[in-house]
DNA sequence: CTGTATCCGTGTTGATACTG
DNA sequence: CAGTATCAACACGGATACAG
């Protein structure tokens, strides 16, 4: 190669300049015209994806989006929001005065790329190498319903359900055209569970009987027991590869 | 898999030290039972869904991989191909005695993480940053054709058309079901487009008219004119965000 | 309490040169 | 052609320290 090197828009990269850092939005680029490959330079870095996923049920502050991502450091979350920022993902906003706290959200666009999130994770489910006893934050639980509903079954029945899960509070509406989920606090709900996400995991995906979990402490069920037992079943797991 | 040593989370970051280097499977984790963290522990890694990418039509050579992922160094892409492999992703097969050369092939299973490509690249193609002039592999260009098919027209007048992209060779048949893409000589088809990918892509979704690109022998058709006019149309872009 | 800006050890990435 | 070896830059994440 003679001249065809790459164009590296590097330029000032030096040290925090002055005053004024501007946008340093001199993310890695692939010099792909292909459409995946801008996907990965919007969020393709580390924690990313995951801060997009924490944020698709509405706005959350820094330290919520924390909280669903332990082991995503304080500096790097503020770097990754800056970058998804600029990337038009995510705006920051000012509550109204009575709140008046920073939140972030994303912008109609971000919230557009749930279906990538969704293929991503319904492919990774399969994998070999995949845990789901691992921890779970609210949010991906809420999104793992979403993805993984079978909506022939759920429109035999629909229904609405609460979740209290810690902090978080969700409401879902499951029918046929999928689940609906919302941010909001349990109300005039078929019935509502009560627990930590792992648990209710464990029962709609790891084939825990419902009672046992309940026995166990794991989860508790208010309303009708029925379509809560109903419920854990309209998620079935596509097959691990080697099966 | 042989090894299959997952060694994966817990508190404590051993310092690889006292034993030698080994093959170190140790990459980063999220620790998060979601599907869509274990996906980018699996492919998240720059440049490895790239690679898939380019893989999504049959096997390839390391040299034939570094030619559509120009910006991807040596080092690297051996990495990469470890990971995947080791991952499940792909195999490296020995193509029988007349050839005799190592290849790169995806599972089953990596096959399938196409709709995961797929839904990455129509959200991304909305981003105002995204530049589609810029230099394009010929399998991301076929794949983007896969991507981006109105079905519904493409059903009205099915055809079957040959590109000859300088030592890549595709024959993909257009009809109501979408796109199917081999990698094989053109023969028997409705029409043949030669050219580059940036000059295909140019008139397929940059607008340009194809008569002017063959007039600047960007591209050129041979066989029915008329079905190629008509397929330069079958792949409407989606609206950029601030439109 | 909510974020942001540092330093710093470690690991990852990538350009170049090199080997079978 | 198909990778390795080496080395420099930088990204990651922990631990602060700092501002509103």
């Amino acid at each position: 190669m003679k001249s065809g090197k790459v164009i590296k828009r590097d330029g000032a990269r030096e040290k925090s300049q002055e005053t004024r850092p501007e946008k340093r939005l001199d993310k890695r680029w692939y010099d792909d015209a292909c459409g995946t490959a801008h996907a990965l330079e919007l969020l393709g870095e580390r924690w990313s994806l995951l801060i997009v996923r924490e944020l698709m049920f509405g706005p959350l502050r820094f330290s919520q989006l924390r909280a669903g991502l332990p082991g995503l450091s304080a500096n790097v979350l503020t770097q990754r929001l800056e970058g998804l920022e600029a990337a038009g993902i995510l705006i920051r906003r000012m509550l109204p005065p009575p709140a008046s706290v920073q939140v972030y959200e994303l912008t109609p666009w971000g919230y557009e790329c749930e279906p990538a999130i969704q293929a991503l994770g319904r492919w990774a489910a399969r994998s070999p190498s995949h845990d789901p006893s691992l921890p779970l934050s609210a949010a991906s639980l809420m999104l793992s319903f979403r993805t993984m509903v079978d909506r022939r079954r759920a429109g035999e029945r629909p229904m609405t359900v609460g979740f209290l899960l810690e902090p978080d509070v969700f409401v879902a509406r499951v029918d046929g055209d999928g689940v609906e989920v919302r941010r909001e606090m349990p109300e005039n709900t078929d019935f509502t569970l009560r627990g930590g996400p792992r648990g209710i995991a464990a029962v709609v995906y790891g084939g825990m009987p419902l009672a046992e979990a309940e026995a166990a402490g794991l989860v508790s069920v208010s309303g009708d027991q029925t379509a809560a037992e109903r419920f854990v079943t309209l998620f079935p797991l596509p097959p691990k590869v080697g099966s």
